[in-house]
This record gives C-alpha cells, sequence and structure tokens, in this order.
DNA sequence: CTAGGGTTAG
C-alpha cells in the first residue's frame, strides 16, 4: 500500500521488518522504488532477489525496464534485464514485451527495437503502437507508416495513441494524400474527438500551411488541453504568424488555462523570428513568475531566442544562471559564440566540458570545430579532429563536413581533401564545403575540376555549389577559362532561373571587370526578385558606378519588388564610399521607417556610412553595446575613429575589443595601424605590426605594408621606409613606392623620390602619380628645370595629370570646380568671397606658404596661382550658398594642399562654421581656426 | 499529441 502511494520510505521500513517475506513483498518495494524515480535502488533489490531465487512478477520486471528506459544511464541495467527475461521465459509477458521495446527505442538504432518486435511471442495495440512512436521518434517516418499499414492488414484495432502518432508522420512528412487516407480511418474508429488526435491533427495541418482547418479541429473539439492551446500556438509560430501565436496565448491566459513549460518555449521560438525582443522580455518575466527558469529547455529557448534577437548578453546571462545545463544548453551556447565570431570563449566553453566530463555529441564537435575555422586556431582544430575520432564520431556525415569547412577556413586543403577522401557517406554539402574551400583559398582549377567530378559522381549541384564555383572565377583568365563554361552548364541543365545563381552570374562577371554583361544578363530577366536587384546594384557598385547603383535602389523601389536588409546595406555603402550625407540620412530614415533599423547588419552599413562622412556623433548613436559588436562592427568603429583623426579612441577601442574576446582580421589591422601611420604613433604602429601575426595569427598582407610604409616616410624615416621595403613579407606593388614617393615630397627628399618614382613607372608605366608626386618634389625643392623635364616626358608619353576637382553638394545639386574655374554662373560673387576672405585671414595672421605652388613664377604669383586652388574655390561657393553657422562639407578628388588647409583653419575660427573637407585620403574637421588632424596628414 | 542545439552559401 505504502509502496503504491509513493511511501517508499515507509514501505522500506515494513519491508525491513518483516520476519518472513514473499515474492509479492518483493514485487512491490521494486515498483515503488521506480515509482518514486529511486532507479537505482530498484534494479539493487532485483539483483538481491534474483539472488535469493525469489520469483521476479511481469509487472514488477516491467516497471524496471520502464526504469532502465527512463534514466540516461542505465542502457548495461536495461541489458542485463533483457537477458533474464529471456531466460525465464517472461518475454511471453506482453507488458514486459513491450517495456523492453520501448527500452530499445529509447537507446536505438531501432533496428534493435524492429529485430525485437519481430521475435516477441505476443503483442497488442500498445506494442505496435511503441513501434510507431519509436519509428517517429528517431525520425523514421516511412517506417513508422509501414508499421502502421502492416497493423491495419493484420486486423489489429488502433487506438488514440497510434492515430496522433500516424497523424504526426504525415504532417512531418508532408503527405497530404496520406493525410486523407489517415482521417477515414479515424473518422471510422469513432476517435475523431478524442483530444490527443484533434490535438495531432492540429499540428499536422499546421505543418501542411492548412490553418484554417487546423483552426476548425480547434474550434469543434469539446475540451481542449494545454497540449491543444500549445498546437495552436505552435502551428501559428510555424506559419510566421506570430501576432497570431501571441493572441491565443493572451486567450490561454485569460481563461487560466495552464501554462507550462512547453507553451513558453513555443512563444519564444515565435519571438526570435518576430525581431522584437520587447514580446521576448515579457515572456522571460512570465517564465520567472511561473517558476519555470530552471527549466533546461525553457531556458535553452531562452539563449537561442536572445542570439536571434541579437542580444548576446543576454543570451549569455540566462546560460550562466542555469541551474541545471543539458547537453543543448552547452551546444546552444557554444553555438551562439560561434556565429557571434569569438571562437575563444565557445573553445572555452568546450574545454570546460570536457574538463567536467560533460555527454558531448556531433553539434557540440561541429560548433568546436566551427569556432576552429580559422589559421590561427589549426593546431585546436587538429585537437579537436582528434577527439572527434575518439569519440568515434569520424565517419558522420555532418562532422566530416565541418571538418572540410574548418580546413578549408585554415587554408589547408590538403587536410580538407584527405578527411574528404576518408568520409564514407557523402553530400551535396560536403562537395560544396570542399568546393567553397578551393574557392576560397584562390584555387580555381581543383574547385572547378572538384566540381565536374560531383557532377560525375551523380550527386546533384544545388545553387550554392554554383555560387561557390563561380566565386573562384573572380578573375578576367578565369572568366574565359572556367566562368563562361560554367555560365554555357548552367543554361544547359536548367539552373538559369534559380536566384542565387543569377546572383552569382551577376557578381561573377562584374567581379570580373565585365560590368556590361552583369548589367546585360540583368535587363534579360524576365522575373526580378530581391535577389536579383540587389545582385545587379552589388555588381554597380563593386564596378565603381555607385550613382548608376543608387539609381538601381531607386528603380527598385519603384518596380514594387520588397527592399530587404542587403539592399539597404548596399545603397548605404554606396552613399558611404561618396560619402554622400543627405542620401545616407533619407536611406537611414527609409530604413527606419520601413522596419530595418535594428538589423546589425544595416547598422553596421549606416555606422560606416556616417563614419566616411564624417558624422562621429552619429556613428556613436547607432553603436550597439559592447557585448553586441561583432567584428565588422569593432572594424567600421576603429576605421571611423582612425579617419577622424582621434587615434588614441582607435587604440583604445581596439584593445577594449581584444578584452570582449573578439578575434582581429586583416581590417581592423589595416585601420588601427593607418590609425597610427595618421597620428605620427611610428612606435606604436610598428609594434602593432609585429605581433599581428604573432599574436594573432594574422598575415600581413601587402596593404599592412603600404601603412607602415606610410608610417615611417611621413615621420620622416625615409631610409628605414625603403629598408622595410625590401624586407617586406609581400612582393611590392605600386602602392608601395606610391606611398614613399608622397612622403619623399613632405619632406623634399629629391633622391629617393627619383628612385621611388623609377619603380613606381615599371609598376605602373602609365599612371599618372608617378609624374606628379615626382615634379612635385622637384618643385618643392625649387629644381624648376627638372619639373620641365618630367612635364616633356608626360607629354612625350602621352600621360595627363588627373585634374584637381573639389565639389560642394547641396540639396540635389553638385557643383563642382577645378583649378582657377569661372565656368560656374555666379562666378563673380565667387571670386569676390574669395577676395573677401584672403582679406579677413590676412588680417588675422594668415601668411601663404609659397613652397605650396608648383609653377616656376615670381612670388606673387605664386600667391595667386594658389588662389585659384579648387578647393579655395569650392569654400568660397560654399560659404556663399549655405546658411549661416551651418557645417560645410567639401570633397576634392586629390590630397588637399597645404596652404589651402592652413586658410580653411582661419576661415573656420572667422565665419565661426563647422568645415569638413574630405579627400581621398582622410577627413579634415576644421572648426575655430584649428583642424582634426592636428596638422599631421 | 505540443517545445530547445548542428554542416555548405548569402
Amino acid at each position: 500500500m505504502y509502496s503504491r502511494f509513493g511511501h517508499i520510505e515507509r514501505a522500506r521500513n515494513v519491508f525491513d521488518k518483516m520476519y518472513e517475506r514473499n515474492d509479492a513483498s518483493w514485487n512491490n518495494m521494486i515498483s515503488g522504488f521506480v515509482k518514486v524515480g529511486l532507479y537505482h535502488e530498484a534494479f539493487g533489490f532485483f539483483r538481491k532477489m534474483y539472488g535469493y531465487g525469489v520469483e521476479a512478477s511481469g509487472f514488477s520486471v516491467a516497471s524496471l525496464v520502464t526504469a532502465c528506459d527512463r534514466s540516461d544511464c542505465m542502457l548495461r541495467e536495461g541489458l542485463e534485464v533483457h537477458g533474464f527475461v529471456v531466460k525465464t521465459g517472461l518475454i511471453c509477458d506482453v507488458f514486459v514485451g513491450t517495456s523492453l521495446l520501448n527500452f530499445y527505442c529509447t537507446y536505438g538504432p531501432v533496428s534493435l527495437a524492429r529485430k525485437l518486435f519481430e521475435e516477441l511471442p505476443d503483442r497488442n495495440i500498445v506494442t505496435w503502437t511503441s513501434m510507431i512512436v519509436g519509428y517517429l521518434d528517431n525520425g523514421d517516418l516511412e517506417e513508422a507508416i509501414g508499421m502502421y499499414q502492416r497493423m491495419r492488414r493484420e486486423g489489429v484495432c488502433c487506438n488514440e495513441n497510434t492515430y496522433a502518432a500516424v497523424i504526426s508522420s504525415c504532417g512531418m512528412l508532408g503527405d497530404e494524400l496520406l493525410s486523407h487516407q489517415v482521417l477515414g480511418h479515424v473518422v471510422k474508429s469513432g476517435l475523431e474527438s478524442n483530444v490527443s488526435v484533434d490535438n495531432a491533427l492540429i499540428s499536422m495541418f499546421g505543418a501542411f500551411g492548412r490553418m484554417e482547418a487546423a483552426s476548425y479541429v480547434f474550434d469543434h473539439m469539446d475540451e481542449h488541453d494545454t497540449i491543444s492551446w500549445n498546437s495552436m500556438i505552435a502551428a501559428h509560430a510555424h506559419n510566421g504568424l506570430c501576432e497570431e501565436s501571441l493572441r491565443y496565448f493572451y486567450w490561454m491566459r485569460r481563461i487560466n488555462k495552464e501554462i507550462n513549460s512547453i507553451t513558453v518555449s513555443t512563444l519564444l521560438t515565435a519571438c526570435g523570428t518576430m525581431d522584437n525582443l520587447k514580446w521576448g522580455r515579457g515572456i522571460h518575466a512570465l517564465v520567472v513568475k511561473l517558476g519555470l527558469e530552471s527549466n533546461a529547455c525553457v531556458c535553452n529557448t531562452l539563449i537561442n531566442m536572445y542570439s536571434e534577437a541579437g542580444s548576446s548578453a543576454d543570451a549569455e546571462l540566462v546560460f550562466q544562471k542555469m541551474p541545471d545545463k543539458d547537453l543543448i544548453s552547452w551546444n546552444s551556447m557554444m553555438a551562439r559564440y560561434v556565429q557571434d565570431e569569438k571562437c575563444l570563449y565557445a573553445l572555452e566553453l568546450f574545454a570546460e566540458m570536457i574538463r567536467m566530463r560533460k555527454a558531448m555529441n556531433h553539434v557540440t564537435f561541429t560548433s568546436a570545430l566551427a569556432a576552429c575555422s580559422d589559421l590561427e586556431f589549426l593546431v585546436v582544430g587538429k585537437i579537436v579532429h582528434a577527439l572527434v575520432v575518439l569519440a568515434g564520431l569520424h565517419d558522420n556525415l555532418i562532422i566530416g563536413n565541418a571538418l572540410i569547412t574548418m580546413y578549408g577556413k585554415s587554408g589547408m586543403m590538403i587536410d580538407a581533401k584527405k578527411v574528404f577522401q576518408k568520409m564514407s557517406n557523402r553530400d551535396e554539402i560536403t562537395w560544396n564545403a570542399l568546393i567553397g574551400g578551393y574557392s576560397e583559398n584562390k584555387e580555381p582549377n581543383d574547385a572547378v575540376e572538384s566540381f565536374k567530378l560531383m557532377r560525375e559522381d551523380g550527386v546533384p549541384a544545388n545553387y550554392i555549389t554554383i555560387v561557390n564555383v563561380l566565386g573562384a572565377c573572380l578573375t578576367l583568365d578565369n572568366l574565359q577559362k572556367h566562368g563562361m563554361p560554367i555560365h554555357a552548364y548552367i543554361v544547359q541543365t536548367g539552373y538559369e532561373p534559380d536566384n542565387y545563381v543569377q546572383n552569382s552570374l551577376i557578381t561573377m562577371y562584374a567581379k570580373c571587370g565585365d560590368l556590361k554583361s552583369s548589367n546585360y544578363i540583368f535587363d534579360h530577366l524576365a522575373y526580378k526578385n530581391s535577389i536579383t536587384w540587389n545582385a545587379v546594384i552589388a555588381a554597380n557598385s563593386y564596378a565603381g558606378c555607385g550613382e548608376e547603383a543608387l539609381k538601381l535602389f531607386a528603380k527598385m523601389r519603384c518596380a514594387g519588388v520588397d527592399l530587404d536588409q542587403f539592399s539597404f546595406s548596399l545603397a548605404l555603402s554606396v552613399t558611404a564610399d561618396l560619402a554622400i550625407l543627405e542620401e545616407g540620412q533619407q536611406l537611414h530614415c527609409l530604413a527606419t521607417k520601413l522596419g530595418f533599423k535594428s538589423d546589425h547588419y544595416v547598422i553596421n552599413t549606416m555606422m560606416d556610412m556616417y563614419g566616411k562622412c564624417g558624422e562621429m556623433d552619429d556613428v556613436l548613436k547607432l553603436l550597439p553595446l559592447p557585448i553586441n559588436r561583432s567584428r565588422l562592427s569593432w572594424n567600421i568603429l576603429i576605421s571611423a575613429f582612425a579617419r577622424q583623426g582621434c587615434f588614441k579612441e582607435a587604440r583604445e577601442t581596439f584593445h577594449e575589443m581584444l578584452e570582449l574576446g573578439l578575434k582581429p582580421d586583416h581590417v581592423t589591422f589595416v585601420s588601427l595601424l593607418s590609425a597610427c601611420s595618421h597620428g605620427g604613433l611610428v612606435d606604436e604602429g610598428l609594434a602593432y605590426f609585429a605581433s599581428m601575426t604573432t599574436e594573432y595569427g594574422v598575415r600581413a598582407g601587402i596593404e599592412h605594408c603600404v601603412c607602415i610604409i606610410d608610417l615611417l616616410g611621413r615621420s620622416g624615416k625615409l631610409a628605414e621606409a625603403e629598408i622595410f621595403i625590401k624586407q617586406m613579407p609581400v612582393p611590392e606593388n605600386d602602392l608601395v613606392w606610391r606611398s614613399l614617393l608622397a612622403a619623399c615630397k613632405i619632406h623634399g627628399n629629391l633622391e629617393l623620390a627619383k628612385k621611388a618614382a623609377g619603380h613606381l613607372l615599371e609598376l605602373a608605366p602609365s599612371d599618372d602619380s608617378a609624374y606628379v608626386l615626382y615634379s612635385n618634389v622637384c618643385a618643392t625643392t625649387g629644381r624648376w628645370e627638372d619639373v620641365e623635364n618630367v612635364r616633356t616626358q608626360m607629354g612625350s608619353n602621352s600621360i595627363k595629370k588627373k585634374p584637381a576637382c573639389s565639389w560642394v553638394k547641396l540639396k540635389d545639386k553638385v557643383s563642382s570646380f577645378g583649378m582657377g574655374d569661372q565656368s560656374h554662373p555666379q562666378t563673380e560673387q565667387i571670386y569676390a568671397k574669395l577676395g573677401e576672405l584672403r582679406k579677413m585671414i590676412k588680417e588675422a595672421g594668415y601668411v601663404s606658404d609659397i613652397s605650396y605652388a608648383l609653377q616656376d613664377t615670381d612670388e606673387e604669383q605664386k600667391e595667386l596661382n594658389l588662389w585659384n586652388h579648387s578647393e579655395r574655390i569650392a569654400l568660397a561657393f560654399g560659404l556663399i550658398s549655405t546658411s549661416e553657422g551651418s557645417p560645410l562639407r567639401i570633397f576634392k578628388n586629390l590630397r588637399v594642399c597645404g596652404d589651402c588647409h592652413s586658410v580653411y583653419k582661419f576661415v573656420s575660427g572667422i565665419v565661426g562654421r563647422k568645415i569638413i573637407l574630405r579627400d581621398p585620403y582622410r577627413f579634415h574637421l576644421f572648426s575655430g581656426g584649428k583642424c582634426s588632424c592636428s596638422d599631421y596628414w
């Protein structure tokens, strides 16, 4: 009696005091222990009883097997009981047989359960249903249905549980035809009003997307239990009707229906896709109120909800506070870190799991491998690979795919290929990972060869395959050799209508320098959706046709195509590159209006746009909290600070990024090094360059080397710069020498300038900047004959100097000015203003620096020539065309002249306006007589 | 019968 009511201690007392015990005494104790969850006690009693020769009853053995089934660590015990059952003939007891079947279904493989099923001497409805449910739980839906059909053939009746399982299978299979048959059987059996059956029907219709049918079932049920409500909420959520899910939830609360962990889990999943933290946080509060915050599943969905909503900080908090973390909790948190590119954190969690001897599965290893997908972690990656082998998971398909990806991203294609060859199963993802690896590592021949083998192997290519293989063909040579034949293949095999394929074709041609073909493909497409439009906008932007790209964006809007986050990022990045603030702001407004304001990708490009337009305040307004910043956000922030001349902030930002566990990449270092170069921080710059590879595993690229040459050159260490060029880890290019030549100009080093110009002309014979810079050095040092010589040489080589040009943008009109430009309708006013400015600043103490005049004339003429510089004309025009006190933005296509820089400073002080001047190198923010660059640029 | 984690591409 005590055991049956769960008072196991009292039962044990009675049992211990008994003088004489019979079979029932033992059996009752065993089932009593199972009832209260003391599975190991139950098993201990069972062994003792066996030792005493007491006969076990079917009921107690069945409950013992159930105990082994429910406990997640009693596989061995379960097998022992099975042996006992066979020996004693208890296998004939249908309850024992069925519980054993359930045990095998849980511990899998399901084939063992099936074998037992076939051997069982006696079966009932529950046995059959258990087998069907076993298949369902294992995702083997065809077998589940097959079992059901055999059950019917053999004339076994079905109960509500059978139908529920079969209906669920139909839903997961997406087989509507079959569902009609089953529905017929259900109606015939009279179980159509059963709650479990109806609940299953709701889910099934939800899976089919037939919400009206799901609602019909729900509305016509006699009674609803919590599962009915949960099913309705889930069905709506799966069909993207999240608001509707919330409505059912509120209704459920209003009528005081019991809300359980599954209800909130389902809702939280819906909130993750709603891009709306508000609901998520509300439900989180409810979780606490209902006391569900210790439920592992609920917490896991909370982690994922916050992750999806981009709030990693909250996800982390939930994880840390969880009392009982299960495997999925660890896996979820690791996956989140990997997605945030916080690979070190992910690997730390992985290490902790090992230390704490936590159970791991293939998902754990997959995330660990993804965390190692970088050259820096190659050794760790190999260790994880070894652990995978130890765990016996090396033949797992998904793990194999992750291994190929890991080696590919570390640049180790030989290892990737080894893994590939050893795999016993391959799917299209395996091939795609391999081809993607070759493509990313710039091995187009191998990529194309693998693509060929893939087809020969009969593995169907999907759009990702095509995207990958096309991605390997992004140079003009490859376009003819590989790209175009692949295009032909695409046409032949009917991949052409696929939008992702179109996307990559448009991209491929643009990146190979053939924008015309990109536009041609786009123009001739019958069906264009957001992806296609985005692709053509990206192509034009990539090819340097920013204005065309923006026009296409406008056309896309007019065409009524949905703008997505990619459209906005693309258009915003064009406005960023052109530094056109007004258009950028308009896009910001539009993005806000259409609900893309919280998209991290859009936020990042917006920040970049404001940074490149010199609006640091707006960058900081948009900046996410540190914990939620991606590497991209950090890079943008550092480069924005660098461009504004805020070197201290740039450096601090870099260290803050490191502290938060993010890994800097080559872009981070370009920004950081250029900050050092513009700020004259020579020693620091050199130290960062040195640690870049050794500490952070970022290989030095040519762009980093150019920063260093710039850094040394600007600060006057020209000899060091020259030595650096000789010792650089990468082959030199024109940028290197141009940078050195520019430094020679600043410091008037004629001899080195000559050398640098020579190298530059070798590498870029038709480049005007070599001549111009060299002639400028000659002019600065007063070598006027040499200036003339260079001029003649340019003439005979028919090379033209890129003319200087400055422009001001007012509302929707751009006014541009060349040197001494008099073509503007307001020329008179402009020059009057110039005269006025000249007088004013002279009174304020300005003295012109005629060393910036590059023509050989007398001093007075030299000064007059300086006043013909395009940036001054643009300044005068800007001042008379905009309202007093408003900030003024001016652009120049070449580096600003030093004397003009000084004029701008004086003017900003006198007129009391902020003047922002952008040249191709950086921003100058003039205010109150000073410039943000502190005169070092 | 209802709920939670993972691989390629973007």
